[in-house]
DNA sequence: AAAAAAGTGTGATCCGGATCACACTGCTTA
DNA sequence: TAAGCAGTGTGATCCGGATCACACTTTTTT
């Protein structure tokens, strides 16, 4: 629980007494390669905070094609958040690509720590702020620029990723076809 | 000012203390029709909450080319986010399309609002977690869809806005061509 | 250790949507 | 009331990236 702590107090600093109350809240669970946290049709009960491991976030259309939402790793949190927060059921996945441990924390708990201290609430504006932010540039990024430029923008943020998941997924993240992103990087960066 | 407070309290109730000291951290400001609120380079002060009128957020690429990250009309807020809460120089646009009336909160306004009072900070968390869920809509609207099917969701979400704004900024948000939009929509529902 | 499955590179073909070009219809604004 | 200009429809052409097909490699399973 040390890694929670630590996280939460990157935004803001906790006593001892808030720490053990807020650690209640919140269930560890080992994750195994190819499990899956979240599954299409799922009430959804959770969101999770990466301890260890890698996620992938994802959609699948009407053609069956996957579409990447989120990466996960340490110290990001994930869930299908549409189904989380307007509990209905889900239409994502949550699948593990690397085994590793989570932290869960249900919408009931989210809430009631929100309420009873006002640094939780503070916290979770700020990790949605950030967010917020993240996916307006991953929009601007897919509306103006080529795949090259996105595959470009990828490396420069996820730079381990890239070593560490198989490439197809990045092609789901950037919308584009494997194939074509196969031949982004063969024909090297020109 | 009596429009804020029912945006407000939508989320959370107000005392009319409360409220009063809430409004003061507020300025109005008339907009005009083609006026700028934010312009590429600003330092950026201010976000706004829409009370009247039509605004376009945008974003211009290298080759000149307009991309349209948001449509805000009352009761939506809208600033150069990346901008405004990291303290950079803005890298878009805020235009109006049909003049009104916004009101304008500072950063550190924003910042002391949310931390005298849990209520604004509550308030703030759920208006970014609104906001948060359909950026993710949108960035799997944009992955997974064709433009046929993104103008049909756009034209579901946005009914009114498809009589008041002109068709190539709808075609700027949707991320087509004005041409192809055009050809959506005059070959029928097929 | 063999067999099956998943991931990847690369060529050939195809097609949706971008781009280019131009005409027509309003709105402005002088 | 004319002159300019933004907004729009529509045809013709072009091209980037999707799709299809297959070989090769690596990982997983039994």
């Amino acid at each position: 629980m040390e890694k929670l702590r630590t996280h939460i107090e990157q935004v803001t600093p906790l006593s001892d007494e808030e720490f053990d109350y807020i650690k209640t809240f919140f269930t560890l669970k080992k994750v195994r390669k190819n499990q899956f946290l979240i599954h299409d049709g799922d009430e959804i009960k959770h969101e999770y905070l990466v301890l260890q491991g890698i996620y992938k976030v994802f959609y699948v259309d009407n053609d069956g094609k996957e579409h990447i939402l989120q990466f996960a790793r340490e110290n990001w949190w994930m869930s299908d958040y549409t189904a989380y927060f307007k509990q209905q059921a889900s239409t994502m996945f949550i699948e593990c690509l690397e085994e590793g441990e989570v932290l869960s924390l249900t919408l009931l708990g989210r809430e009631k720590l929100a309420a009873d201290l006002h640094k939780m609430e503070h916290f979770f504006r700020v990790k949605l702020t950030n967010g917020y932010i993240a996916l307006q540039k991953r929009i601007l990024l897919l509306l103006s620029s080529t795949p090259q430029q996105r595959y470009e923008e990828f490396s420069r943020l996820y730079p381990d990723l890239l070593q560490r998941i198989p490439k197809k997924y990045i092609a789901e993240f950037l919308g584009v076809s494997r194939e074509t992103l196969s031949r982004l990087y063969s024909n090297g960066g020109k």
